[in-house]
RNA sequence: GCCUAAGUGGCGGAAUUGGUAGACGCGCACGACUCAAAAUCGUGUACCGUAAGGUGUGCCGGUUCGAUUCCGGCCUUGGGUACCA
């Protein structure tokens, strides 16, 4: 399967040797696969709305299924995947995050021979160099030998062992890895090399899924075999000399081999590539790369998203004629999933069996099939020849800067680099890269409130999902103090209860059999439509945990800081009670966290715009803080900007309101200012660095208020120059400086280097080192010159008190060091 | 554990190739205008000290006339990732 066609190979292809290489390569493009059945809901689940096994909306139980589905061969471009991050702009650690997910491992695979039946193992390594360390051979539970090399005597044990493993959930296996389990197969392998027989083991430490599914264990070297190997009591080969302490495993290459027969006296480093050749040699392994990346599941039983161009024949797939295509999604209103598995697709009947003996595929596309190349349409977009004419393509070319959140580096900007190289193989394109600058831009985060949540045990509210009302008993040292009613809805939610002792105990009482219901206290998060760090006021939106309404009312509470708050309405009887006067305290932790409506602590930007105007808040995020830097939403420093904006309009404007904007010659002084907040504009634009262009557009306006300028010559390039960061006042300042034409078509002002020159430069005299005065010399004054005037002067000679200084450097333009 | 990014005033954050640390803004204090308030304007604001001066960019050390910037070793925090052989 490591083969693929171009399409001009593919269509000089007949068309039974097509469909004989599908055949052949079916299993790669059609591939059964689990995913996450929910009976329930009727439908497929991602792996993200599976939370502790049941499902994220609802908690309904959730099961693996297999089902067949299309996969996309991303492993077939793994190599040129992970070159070509050498030649793109993205952050090292962006590019980092690829190269773990793509998991290039250079190693071999050996052939090991058993002692049962001429079966034989193979092995994938990194390090061959160790094969005289090997002491025991491990294979995963799930592989194909293990039932075949078992021994009559192990069977038993090997038996329990397997049972154990599918006992095992997927969590429990991932909470436990440190935990050490196996068995023995009674089969051994023999080392190729020397003959010394092998015991081969079986544990779940060893995964089916990479490499071949079996490993051989080195435990001098390897942490995992060196506790496998002590908790069964295997014997340990040193061959790594001192490098082994005999208390852990070291897994250097830079030891020199001992007790490795042909490879003794050599370093490691070295040995593995020997190692590899003898291998190859002796026709007992070979060389081999591995990677951790799969093929991608492309699959999706949902309606939107490109439906598979196949036709189905005998349960065949056929790729649709390129006359046929597109093939577009049929128009429905049902968009509720089959039931079986299949996605809504499935119920249009007339769609999916267009033909007496043809049938279409129901699975769609995941969004990452259009998101991977829909910018290339741009370039291109009312062709309906082709997805984008050749020469649009060659002109617009790369993507200069791609500004998105660093949560899509393993999917979708993994897919848009694959899709590219494949439309490149194709002959579609002349590059193989689409984004030449990847910018991860920070997020602006929320602050979440988190307060606790006592429910029912989930296994008594599994079986009364009807909505119904309990009572919650509050203990403390054995006697109840508090009682109150909480309803149960339909989804188990709703039953939010605040608390903030740690002695107490909380107890439900089942309305039907007045037993007490065991509880789980689970946090959750408040809500707060605003929030202040500093003292402020905090809005709680309690309502939407405790409301008896299907659909949560969104109520904001006003409380302060200090977080606690009574409350007393809409039937909370408990802070009635005297006694649990002091559980209505409502005790929050805040935690920053992305800003999402799932998260409930977004924050609306409208309430920003009425009060400030969107030019502010557009401006206010920009001066935040660098672009690339996350940071929690806060309003504390959006008066500045608005004052901004107040006096750079002011500059255009007398007291009364009027346009004062005059014709006159602007000064030296002005154009300076002028051409100083353009070059440092153009400059911070180029680097991306917004929040210094604004504080710069603010010392502008500072300078130019204070020498009263209000020359046309001056402010209209600057009004050209805001409209990115203020599009609508510059828009507005454009027109009523007389232009019919809108601000978006005016030409970006350029600075001048001429009005920027200095004749004179205020030289900072430092002191061995630190600074203790200012002197003014002409630029062009010779480095003897200064020298001699800074020694001559006041300061200095203070500081020197008649002695010569050991040296003076002068960097003219810069700075004047006297070291004494 | 591994990879990666980052630690600078009360706060958000500046600082081109090593060259005046704290730009700009918030906050705070004082002052002007006002009967008053808001708005606006002005002055000050890293820390210690009355001052001269001293100390300061997470910590320890190094290179240099000079280090937020370069080098070595740590600490902390964010993000990613993991029985991947």
């Amino acid at each position: 399967s490591k083969e693929y066609f171009t399409a001009e190979e593919w269509r000089a292809f007949d068309e039974k040797t097509q469909q004989e290489i599908l055949m052949q390569y079916r299993l790669s493009y059609l591939a059964y696969t689990d995913v996450n059945w929910c009976e329930a809901l009727g439908t497929v689940l991602a792996n993200d709305e599976v939370i502790n096994g049941v499902s994220y909306r609802g908690g309904f139980p959730v099961v693996k299924k297999q089902m067949r589905q299309w996969s996309l061969r991303i492993t077939e471009y793994a190599e040129r995947l992970l070159k070509g991050l050498e030649e793109i702009d993205f952050s090292e650690s962006m590019k980092e995050i690829q190269r773990n997910w793509i998991g290039k491992s250079v190693g071999a695979l050996i052939n090991f021979q058993l002692t049962i039946d001429n079966y034989q193992l193979t092995v994938f390594t990194t390090r061959p160099d160790t094969i005289f360390g090997v002491d025991f051979m491990v294979i995963a539970p799930e592989h194909e030998l293990v039932k075949k090399i078992t021994s009559s005597e192990q069977k038993e044990e090997v038996e329990k062992y397997l049972k154990y493993v599918e006992s095992r959930s997927e969590v429990e296996r991932m909470a436990e890895v440190k935990k050490i389990t196996g068995a023995f197969t009674g089969a051994y392998a023999i080392n190729p090399f020397d003959g010394r027989e092998i015991p081969v083991w079986i544990s779940e430490y060893v995964l089916a899924g990479y490499g071949t599914g079996a490993i051989m264990a080195v435990p001098c070297g390897d942490e995992r075999d060196y506790k496998f190997a002590r908790h069964f009591k295997l014997p340990i080969t040193n061959i790594i000399g001192s490098h082994y302490n005999g208390e852990e495993a070291n897994p250097t290459k830079d030891a020199i081999l001992e007790n490795s027969n042909f490879l003794n006296g050599m370093v490691m480093r070295d040995a593995i590539d020997v190692a590899g050749k003898k291998l190859e040699e002796l026709g007992i392994g070979k060389r081999q790369i591995n990677y951790k990346m799969r093929d991608a599941g492309w699959s999706r039983q949902r309606y939107w998203g490109e439906p598979f161009p196949v036709v189905y024949k005998d349960d065949l797939p056929y790729a649709m004629e390129e006359s046929e295509l597109p093939l577009e999604l049929p128009e429905s209103n049902n968009f509720k999933p089959s039931g079986s598995g299949e996605g809504p697709l499935a119920n249009l009947k007339e769609w999916i069996n267009f033909a007496p003996d043809l049938k279409r595929d129901s699975n769609t596309m995941p969004t990452h099939a259009g998101a991977a190349w829909y910018f290339l349409r741009y370039m291109d977009p009312h062709n309906d020849k082709a997805f984008a004419d050749k020469k649009a393509l060659d002109y617009w070319g790369q993507v200069d800067v791609y500004v998105g959140g660093s949560e899509h580096a393993v999917a979708h900007l993994l897919y848009a680099r694959l899709w590219v190289k494949i439309l490149h193989d194709l002959g579609y394109l002349n590059f193989d890269e689409p984004f030449k600058k990847l910018i991860n831009q920070g997020k602006i985060t929320g602050i979440s409130q988190w307060i606790k949540e006592i429910r029912p045990e989930s296994s008594w509210m599994s079986n009364h999902t009807t909505k119904q009302e309990l009572h919650l008993y509050i203990f403390k040292e054995n006697k109840n103090i508090a009682k109150f009613p909480v309803i149960i809805n339909e989804s188990g939610h709703n039953s939010y209860v605040t608390y903030n002792y740690t002695d107490l105990e909380f107890k439900y009482k089942d309305p039907t059999t007045d037993q007490f219901i065991p509880t789980i206290i689970h946090e959750g998060r408040a809500t707060f439509s605003d929030c202040d760090s500093d003292g402020g006021k905090f809005y709680l939106n309690i309502t939407r945990w405790l409301s008896k309404e299907p659909k949560p009312k969104y109520k904001p509470i006003l409380f302060t800081n200090n977080a606690y708050w009574h409350y007393e309405k809409e039937g909370w009887t408990f802070f009635d009670n005297g006694d649990a006067q002091e559980l209505s305290r409502i005790e929050t932790r805040p935690e920053v966290e992305k800003m999402s409506k799932s998260f409930l602590n977004i924050v609306h930007p409208d309430e920003i715009v009425d009060s400030y105007g969107a030019d502010t808040l557009r401006m206010y995020e920009m001066f935040l803080g660098p672009l690339e830097q996350s940071k929690p939403w806060n309003t504390n420093g959006i008066d500045g900007v608005f004052k901004f904006l107040r006096k750079f309009w002011n500059l255009f404007h007398d007291h009364q309101g009027n346009l004062k904007v005059s014709d006159a010659e602007p000064s030296r002084e002005e154009l300076k200012v002028l051409h100083k907040t353009l070059k440092k504009i153009e400059q911070d634009m180029e680097s991306f660095s917004f929040n210094t262009s604004v504080s710069e557009f603010m010392i502008c306006a500072n300078e130019l208020s204070s020498i009263k300028c209000n020359k046309r010559a001056i402010l209209e390039p600057l009004v050209i120059a805001l409209s990115p960061f203020a599009p609508h006042i510059a828009e507005e300042l454009w027109e009523k400086l007389g232009h019919a034409d809108t601000i978006l078509n005016a030409t970006f002002p350029s600075y001048n280097e001429e009005f920027l020159k200095e004749s004179v430069f205020n030289y900072p005299i430092s002191i061995n080192g630190k600074v203790r005065a200012e002197m003014k010399f002409a630029l062009d004054m010779s480095k003897e010159d200064i020298e001699k005037m800074v020694l001559a002067s006041d300061i200095v000679m203070k500081w020197t008190e008649g002695k010569t200084p050991k040296k003076v450097i002068v960097v003219p333009g810069r700075i004047v060091n006297v070291v004494l």
